[in-house]
DNA sequence: TCGTTCGATTTGTCCAGACAAATTTACCTT
DNA sequence: AAGGTAAATTTGTCTGGACAAATCGAACGA
């Protein structure tokens, strides 16, 4: 998207906001010890404390600084505090968020659906799809989310622009749903952890996850089916099986 | 905590973000359509660039809005956006949530631990404690999780200021652990719903959800155990049992 | 020893302005 | 009609300043 000749330039706040949490990181400033004053770093970094606000915001957004007003900012955590784990009521949810992260690919390949999943969301067994599964960060390069999308093969050739992009094909949907869709139904199974979802989740293969199967329509039919899997835990699997109607 | 009679005066921005909020759930301003621009606003409510975007800021973390630099801001749900589920691994985290939301009391009662919770968190079976229910939310009003806390029955007169500031119990319990504890285990459960989850959550009795067990240790033993409760849906359930070790 | 008062420190709120960057619109050219 | 360019619009980034509100600690007094 961008010209790599000119790569975007950073905003001054990311970089303090970087700077600070590398520090915070390295122990220079512990755990449960107070960051230095707003004052005093803007002179350390000669910025306005606007910009110091907007890092320490990001901060605080991250759960690594709690601010006390009167009594300064505290170190919480050495790390980026726990995922959040959100679900999306409709297509601009899902649309926003893509648009407020980034995804790395980490891999392309054919597919064939199984049995289970093609009589779920209404295709049949034994298509070739193409399976893309990327990680999903925020744009400060916190992990978000594994997220695996089963896409019809004839759109196998967009697949690089998805991994690089992903806004264009969720915007696409939601330009053609005409941003009329919103969740229809919802199936929820207890289930042992298949081993790719064991293995993503860092969990036992076996122990007890959740899987949760969402189906959106619009007026002319199905549009999309989403299986999320998670445990209780820290990390969270969301798995978007995206199906296009012929238009 | 604040004097009735001098009410804490509500910020700026926080008025304009309710009056957007409103005129937006009024139909005022269209899900699709565009939202003046940041100049017009200024002008209407007759406050800076800085007040107004901080208004927009709370709209877009709600995920009522979408802002595109040079395209303006759109509207794209006319309630907020779904709950937020986020796990918590310090008392320092669930101090700085807890500083950072309200809690509506709902239901004060005697109750007798019963022996599976007494054996998981180590304390006798039979003992009465207090159950304080409770609906937790956001500043601005969004439901954020049911709550239920156990406490132990020498505090029962302290249940009222629980119910309104929730706060200082935690920040005593962080103050407590000199806020050097922290998660040390971590157990989940696939189980039926018992009644009283299905009803908070308004599902069917027996329906799958899981319910994950931490516990949290200091140097000086056991301080805190809390039950999380959840399925894969919008709404979420945090229990929190709170045991204090004598001081 | 305990509580109070007061001042210093620190973050929260808010203003007025400036320029940058992205998008949209209008217009012009072909 | 199509395409490309420039101007207008809109949000993003950032400065410098001001006062308010909350906290903390030291000095003080009962």
């Amino acid at each position: 998207m961008s010209d790599p000749r000119h790569p975007p330039k950073t905003p001054r706040y990311v970089e303090i906001f970087k700077a600070l949490r590398k520090d915070i990181a390295a122990g220079e400033f512990a755990v449960g010890a107070l960051l230095p004053s707003e004052a005093s770093l803007c002179a350390r970094f000669n910025v306005s404390r606007f910009t110091v606000r907007e890092a320490l915001r990001r901060l605080q957004t991250d759960g690594m600084v709690s601010r006390v007003q009167g009594a300064g900012s505290r170190v919480l955590r050495d790390t980026p505090s726990g995922i959040f784990v959100q679900n999306y009521r409709s297509v601009s949810e899902l649309t926003q968020y893509a648009a407020e992260t980034n995804l790395d690919l980490l891999k392309v390949e054919d597919t064939i659906l199984d049995e289970d999943v093609a009589a779920r969301i209404g295709q049949n067994t034994g298509e070739t799809w193409v399976l893309l599964r990327s990680l999903r960060r925020t744009p400060e390069g916190a992990p978000l989310a594994c997220v695996e999308s089963y896409v019809p093969h004839r759109f196998k050739d967009i697949a690089p622009d998805l991994a690089r992009q992903s806004g264009p094909i969720y915007a696409g949907l939601a330009k053609a749903a005409g941003e009329a869709i919103d969740r229809v139904d919802q199936e929820t199974q207890a289930l042992p952890a298949p081993y790719q979802i064991a293995d993503a989740l860092g969990m036992a293969e076996g122990a007890p996850v959740l899987r949760i199967l969402r189906r959106y329509a619009s007026a002319s039919g199905l549009l999309i089916a989403s299986f999320n899997w998670h445990h209780g835990g820290d990390r969270y699997i969301h798995r978007t099986r995206i199906m296009l109607e012929r238009e």
